[in-house]
DNA sequence: GCCGTCCACTTGTCTAGATATCTAAAGGAG
DNA sequence: CTCCTTTAGATATCTAGACAAGTGGACGGC
């Protein structure tokens, strides 16, 4: 174990009222703030901040879960503790749909992935028919049954987003809406050739702590919170076509969204 | 001490692999999922687990800490570790700066709260001539000097929000919006007094997990992410008059807008 | 009735170990 | 040279305890 360079990080502060893993984790966190371990880069082992700062393991351990939940670091079994790299981040903008993309032909994931020099992958296809969720119900105008369209993104190579389509039997049922490959365009395409022009979207966005299921579809490092984007799609006469609910990793994403001020 | 109702939790498998607090959490998580135990509710005391799973303390601790990462649960020092309860959320919706609710005098964070039958505060107003960092100089298309508007949302006494707005100096300085008091209709209204009407709005948004500053500013427990958003304001000519950059409590919040399929 | 003290119970912090498992590099057998 | 074993160092899990500090009720003095 190589000795810990005097004056890379400071020393306990023993009048102070903070706890000793609050001050150990305070260093770390302002070393990796003024770029003294860059991306990637390993932190000093368990074993050296224990001799660094004459305090257990235990101590140590606990400092570094709490820079795990603030998403700067990671560890590896076996290798050490790193600083969490930032990923890409993908933007989605809000003309992501707009009929013009939709007529190119391909699905707006892959169009933009393509564009952004990724190497995007579609996974997890799954499409059938099911009960609607009472939320999903609800916002359909009241339907029972629903053609659901479940899959998974990933961007070279990296799960970030998983999302189900939700839509009235009625509409999907025996068209091509209902094949795992909907097509040139996408389903929005095949809808509007169904006659469903459509008019809007509304989406509502949240933000939280992702469940274990979620951390292990996205394959989620600790800190990192997920993005909840529904989408609704309305047709010219304001019926509501589909439900999108889509499951997104945040820190590989940024939403961009252009509002009129009138 | 009461002892635990057998039944409440299941037993550690120990042919298991997944280690005991995981296991430990998994129950827990399980029994708050199906509501076993309610919002606001009680878990049973550290010394009550210890007891039932014939575990050490530092092992349940583990176990509530993972929940407490995930914005499960928060610990009461000397009180207990309990469910926390969800926030009743605002709803930001995408028409939230038109100008129709400016004509009507009141900020848009007071009339939305209003209506919601919310009490709401502003807090810790702040004004003042600044440089411009790197990101918002770039956004308001290379200016130096900035007017620098924060603040602090509350409802009902809880922090939500807390905001910057930057405006280039030379539409600013002089005017009421470098009051602290901008006037009726807040900072867009005086905007397009001075001349500069509003085209519209592009919005960024971002999840992540708060830093210290920020848990301190929002009280904000363990395991709730931040929203951030920075919208930029473009007059009618193309300029970027205004760049305002938020940062939410994610628990408190959904963000809603809507895009025209065209 | 009111107020303070005490006590039981709770979570918070920290220690000093033990054993397990993973990684990567060094070294030896073939 | 290749492949396997060994080994050092790293994190992962768990224990059994110690003391600190916040909470709230019981109880007694007044």
């Amino acid at each position: 174990m190589s000795p810990l360079q005097s004056g890379l990080l400071g020393e306990l502060d023993p009048t102070s009222d903070r706890a000793v893993f609050r001050q150990i984790a305070d260093h770390l966190r302002d070393a990796i703030g003024r770029g003294r371990f860059g991306e990637g880069e390993k932190l000093p082992s368990e074993a050296e901040l224990v001799e660094h700062y004459g305090v257990s393991r235990m101590t140590v351990r606990h400092s570094f879960s709490i820079l795990q939940g603030e998403g700067l670091v990671h560890a590896e079994h076996g290798k050490g503790v790193f600083v969490r790299p930032r990923p890409p981040v993908r933007r989605l903008a809000s003309d992501r749909f707009a009929r013009r993309h939709r007529e190119e032909g391909k699905s707006a994931f892959l169009v933009e992935a393509d564009a952004a020099g990724s190497h995007p992958q579609v996974d997890g296809l799954e499409v059938k028919e099911e009960k609607a969720g009472p939320d999903v119900s609800a916002r359909l105008g009241g339907v029972r049954r629903v053609l659901a369209r479940r899959r998974r993104y990933l961007l070279d190579g990296r799960p970030v987003e998983f999302a189900a389509s939700y839509l009235p039997l009625d509409i999907a049922r025996g068209t091509q809406i209902a094949e795992p490959n909907p097509g040139p365009g996408g389903i929005y395409a095949r809808l509007e050739e169904l006659g469903h022009r459509l008019d809007h979207f509304e989406e509502e966005i949240r933000a939280r702590m992702p469940s274990p299921d979620e951390v292990r579809t996205l394959r989620l490092a600790s800190g990192v919170p997920v993005i909840h984007l529904i989408r609704t799609a309305f047709d010219a006469e304001g019926r509501a076509v589909e439900v999108c609910d889509t499951v997104m990793a945040a820190d590989a994403y940024v939403l961009a969204y252009q509002l009129p001020a009138t």
